[in-house]
DNA sequence: AAGGTATGGTCTCAATGAGATGGTGTCAAG
DNA sequence: CTTGACACCATCTCATTGAGACCATACCTT
């Protein structure tokens, strides 16, 4: 059932919710909203379009004008591949890679201090990352339409998501062997 | 500062904690201990440490008996990469991937039972990761040494982590539309 | 001795990562 | 009015990783 990758579908899904757009906004508006939980790298939001086209989900028009930039429209098939995804409940599990839990892990091999400095650049990181999130959420209109609404559930995610990770990374700054949460 | 991937370090890791090995052995670890935080594919345990023996952090060794598995050790080269690594506070970001937080971005565009079919499962999803990180836990021994304590810091970490989604993804289940903490 | 199962290893093709490179439109300062 | 500077926009290449097929050996059981 997993026709395409994720990747796909943040392409197909981000012009079905804002309008055909170019490689160039996909990137903005990746780099905005869903690099936190699906990072894609620039250069795939130009190859990712062409072939989606190629494949008929999305159509492909070419300005006129100066610039002669490329657009992407979704097709009716393209809609109907998004909505079977979104419909579908079983995914994959997430996947984590955090260079600072690898150092945490591996730490008995090296000096002691080396715990505290990388704790307290960590705590800093997620705190950082926590006041993003949470001044975003202070910006969204509380009008109740279900973009609003889809875009603060996941923020509310990533609030909880960085508390709980800035809350250990100082605690463990503050004593590297405490044992209760 | 950064002179290889955090994978390198993973096998380097490994075999300074538990001796040298062969890479059947690393990936029978990698799956019990760090895919949650640093996932690995088994090809790759092949792959790497015949490259870090190449550069001299690694020594190759065939044995003469039956299966003439290749074993790698730890050189002192390979020792002081791995001190240099753990002693450098500045870590890259952490990377995740989830597609269930992608579905749940994109719920707007899709039917409003999918939300609650989705957060159910991965609500299920997430409590068995926290019983399995509790129960982890509670097996450690209390002996003091600081390979357990180092165990037990990342363990913590898992479970307030499961435990924060597993909370949020049940709280979506029961209302979607809820926007407190 | 046959077959099952866990152990152990290699290979290939596709996809992504990482980032260098280069062109185009716009606007402000000279 | 023209020349930089800068933001915008796009493509390309090479290395690395992903995904998984495929194969071989040893041991254990019936």
């Amino acid at each position: 059932m997993a026709e395409y990758s994720p990747a796909r579908y943040v392409v197909l899904g981000l012009i079905a919710r804002h309008g055909a757009m170019t490689p160039y906004e996909l990137k903005s508006r990746v780099e905005d909203d869903i690099q936190p939980f699906w990072p894609i790298l620039h250069a795939q939001l130009y190859r990712i379009p062409a072939e989606l086209a190629q494949a008929g989900l999305l159509r492909e028009e070419t300005e006129t004008a100066g610039r002669r930039r490329r657009i992407f429209h979704l097709t009716a098939e393209g809609r109907a591949a998004l909505e079977r995804w979104l419909a579908d409940p079983d995914t994959p599990e997430a996947e984590t890679r955090d260079p600072a839990q690898l150092k945490l892990f591996f730490a008995d091999l090296g000096a002691a201090a080396d715990i505290v400095a990388l704790a307290t650049r960590q705590a800093e990181r997620h705190r950082g990352w926590l006041a993003h999130y949470e001044s975003l959420r202070a910006d969204l209109d509380p009008a109740e339409d279900s973009r609003q609404r889809s875009r603060a559930r996941l923020l509310r995610l990533g609030v909880l998501h960085e508390r709980a990770h800035a809350e250990f990374w100082e605690s463990v700054a503050a004593d590297p062997d405490r044992l209760d949460d």
